[in-house]
DNA sequence: GAAAGTGTGGTTTAATAAAACCACGGTATC
DNA sequence: GATACCGTGGTTTTATTAAACCACACTTTC
């Protein structure tokens, strides 16, 4: 993929999972705890700094407590074929 | 996340892109060269032998021309906390 | 039977995600 | 001001993904 989109797609992951972890009105440590995931890289994911497994998006789904596919769950204009 | 748990996620995963690429009647070299991801790996996927990235997930997507959530459209029953 | 496409499965390298830490400054609450 | 929680950001180690290859057996089509 090309880094830009990559980069965009990252971001527009972090964003979701940020406005989901908001409207649970949990803290990166709670939903840290809830995840089973360290507190530390939660803010790293939301920012989009890293490219993270589905595993990992699993986990964090039970954590909120949505189905796995919300936290795709963002407009994909960008990521169409130029 | 449980490796039992983990290894379900993946599996599932693996089913909904096996759907989706025979949907599209694809072979694993076409979708290959549309997603630009190496042909070799396509089936470690659909096998949930992987535990793939979301820019990979995005790149398959692009590929198959559904939106990256179609890809964790699963069942999600085996996913609740005990 | 040669050629082309297919599924399958193995290997190797470099990049990086996962995970676990830590420390700091800020803000409440007592 | 002590305690507790918070967001932030950095580090380090290990595990593993990504990516690129290859080879083989099987079909199908010419």
């Amino acid at each position: 993929m090309q880094s830009k989109k990559k980069k965009e797609a990252l971001v527009q992951f972090g964003k979701r999972l940020s406005y989901l972890r908001k409207a649970k009105k949990l803290s990166f440590r709670q939903l840290a705890v809830l995840c089973d995931v360290d507190y530390s890289n939660i803010k790293k994911f939301e920012k989009g700094e890293k490219n993270i497994t589905i595993a990992t998006l699993m986990e964090l789904a039970i954590g909120l407590g949505v189905h796995p596919k919300e936290l795709l769950n963002f407009p994909d204009d960008f990521l169409h074929r130029d």
